[in-house]
RNA sequence: CGGGAUGUGGCGCAGCUUGGUAGCGCACUUCGUUCGGGACGAAGGGGCCGCAGGUUCGAAUCCUGUCAUCCCGACCA
């Protein structure tokens, strides 16, 4: 590809929303423009980024016997009202983009296509001889995030892997499950990628393990806890560690504290020369079921302990039994419209009677009590009397209600590692660019995808279900492969391996040089650019950095006597040499290596 | 949905306090000089100043409303 045709617009001004450097390249470079919020037209460039990227993908699944397909974007809502989806995606702060056709039949935009495939295979897959069957589809899928953000990462529209499996077992689901998280290694290192294999919550896809890999990057979204013994990673949404001891609080009797205007552990700390690890902090939450009630929940917690509200809305929805859609703090404003008096926010302790709800109107008039193990292994601690500007000191368990005990709290840098007390976390940021799941049978139950067994019997199939964001990747490896002056592809991802510059094509002896290696490189199968704009060199250096193709040959001053410069673009190496030299030098270079 | 900010050529911004009919840089067009690290000069083209009301002889500027976008948070493959 000659650069003059190639409708290479770049930029020095980067669009003011731009804030991370991959976005910021993206669009200098040329590769992405934005066209609503959150929505990217992927440009030439970026289109062949993409393209290789998928390539990489579609080799390492096919190997695994996986079978490519193509499934609608637009879905009928029925299936996800079986999976008990629907409510939850749609209705609030619903990520699925949904309508009503003409005919007024409800329809949904896919945000993924677990339910689409999973009544698909129940169709297809009739009989255990059939499986394990894995299918994968590489398409658009959409998102109405409440926030997108920095480009390509969180968009509303974007390219997405996903393969689902299909099994009579759990040890053949399990195999597959394993294979998977070996291709997804290799499809990142192919990819010149550094991700990591994370333990994470399964979220709203549901199931049982799950695994996200994550490359390792300061503009991650994700907080990762890991081990330097490489032993143990995991999603702070999902990390267990030990917690730091508590401070016992020294003898004395039980006794009511004054404690005015003393609404933070902090200040109540600070007031009475006491460390946050001997309090209790109670925090009065809302959950919205899936099922309709709004239940009140008191939720106890160590005072130097942080809620961690993934695990909150996991054992919440399994405690009740309908997943949670929502868990907030209960508003003074809330309280008021249930015609139920104020609280004494500040001076909540776990013995907080149900009378205070009663009469709510549409509320549940039980708090549901639940308590993080770092609050109910204390033996004595200090906690709010429940009536305003008063506290306790000396309080035990045994005075208080019964509480659930659950898991709650943010596993945090510093703290020692479960698997080995001498390992401490270490906290990274990371980019979530893949996650694998073992789905089970939730969906195949609800969607009643069976099949029939060595004896003949009808079983659900099990499932398992592999995502990787294809347009996120993109965009990852460029957080990860970057320098001020632009982006380093990875040989393998980059939109062209080769650029051939002719400093001044001017002078015709550089140009038929240059013509000719780039005939060359196109011979020997390289996807190359050339790049005859009539421009000054140094602009055409300056874009070929910017746009980061991997090797640059600059056929220049020394022309006439066949010598050409070589430079790698990531390590700014450069050699000048013959031209026949430079070319065998590339194609050694660029041929693939797994 | 809360908190904050901003809407002025394609992009980045100034002008607004103290109303007088729009300007700078980048990009674009033409000509000349230059020609290995985003050149210089000259001449051009392109904007009903987010939208709707209002105040005023006169509104980008003041007032009211509205819409949109961005940032922080909640939320999230």
């Amino acid at each position: 590809m000659r650069v003059s045709r190639l409708s290479l617009v770049t930029l020095r001004n980067v669009p003011a929303d731009a804030e991370i450097p991959s976005h910021q390249l993206l669009v200098r470079g040329g590769y992405i423009r934005r066209v609503g919020p959150g929505l990217y037209a992927y440009l030439p460039l970026m289109w062949r980024v993409l393209t290789k990227i998928s390539a990489i993908v579609r080799d390492e699944l096919d190997k695994l016997g996986a079978l490519e397909t193509l499934l609608p974007q637009l879905q009928p809502a029925e299936p996800w009202e079986r999976s008990g989806r629907w409510q939850g995606y749609t209705a609030g702060e619903g990520i699925m983009f949904h309508l009503e056709d003409r005919q007024g039949r409800r329809v949904g935009l896919g945000p993924t296509h677990e339910e689409v495939v999973t009544e698909l295979a129940g169709d297809l897959l009739r009989s255990y001889k059939q499986l394990p069957v894995t299918l994968y589809q590489i398409q658009t899928k959409f998102r109405d995030e409440i926030r997108p953000r920095f480009g390509l990462m969180r968009s509303r529209e974007f390219i997405m892997k996903d393969a689902y499996s299909f099994h009579c077992d759990q040890a053949d689901l399990e195999q597959t499950y394993t294979q998977m998280a070996g291709a997804y290694a290799r499809i990142f290192k192919r990819c010149g990628l550094d991700a990591v294999g994370v333990d994470a919550d399964s979220g709203a896809i549901g199931g049982a393990a799950s695994q996200e890999f994550m490359v390792m990057a300061n503009a991650g979204e994700d907080l990762i806890l890991s081990t330097p013994d490489g032993c143990y990673a995991a999603n702070q949404e999902k990390a267990v560690s030990i917690p730091s001891s508590a401070q016992a609080l020294p003898a004395g009797e039980a006794r009511q504290l004054d404690t005015p205007g003393q609404t933070t552990i902090e200040d109540l700390c600070a007031a009475n020369g006491l460390s946050p690890d001997q309090t209790v902090k109670v925090l009065v939450l809302l959950a919205r079921l899936e099922d309709g009630r709004d239940q009140p929940l008191l939720v106890s917690l160590r005072g130097d302990q942080e809620l961690n509200e993934v695990k909150l809305t996991n054992a919440v929805t399994q405690q009740l039994g309908s997943p949670a859609l929502e868990i907030a703090p209960i508003t003074p404003e809330q309280l008021r419209q249930q015609g139920l008096a104020p609280l004494p926010f500040g001076s909540i302790g776990p013995d907080l009677e149900d009378a205070s709800l009663k009469g709510a109107k549409s509320w549940t008039s039980r708090f549901h009590r639940l308590a993080d193990p770092t609050a109910l292994d204390l033996e004595r601690f200090v906690c709010g009397a429940n009536s305003p500007d008063q506290h306790r000191w000396g309080t035990t368990w045994t005075s208080l209600p019964e509480q659930i005990r659950s898991d709650i709290r943010n596993a945090k840098a510093g703290e020692r590692s479960l698997h080995n007390q001498e390992q401490v976390l270490e906290e990274r940021r990371g980019i979530e660019v893949g996650h694998i799941f073992q789905l089970g049978s939730k969906y195949s139950d609800a969607l009643e995808a069976r099949f029939t067994d060595k004896d003949g019997k009808q079983a659900s199939m099990l499932m398992g279900c592999y995502g990787i964001g294809i347009s996120r990747l993109a965009q990852a490896a460029v957080e990860q492969h970057h320098d001020e002056a632009g982006i380093c592809w990875p040989v393998s991802i980059a939109p062209f391996q080769v650029i051939v510059v002719v400093a001044n094509v001017q002078d015709d002896t550089q140009l038929a040089l240059g013509e000719s290696l780039y005939g060359s490189l196109q011979a020997a199968g390289v996807d190359a650019l050339l790049d005859d704009r009539s421009e000054r060199a140094g602009v055409k250096f300056k874009d070929a950095d910017l746009i980061g193709i991997p090797w640059r040959i600059v056929v220049g001053r020394e022309a006439e006597s066949g010598r050409v410069e070589l430079v790698e673009r990531a390590t700014r190496s450069t050699s000048t040499v013959p031209h026949q030299d430079a070319l065998s030098d590339v194609l050694e270079a660029v041929r693939p290596r797994r």
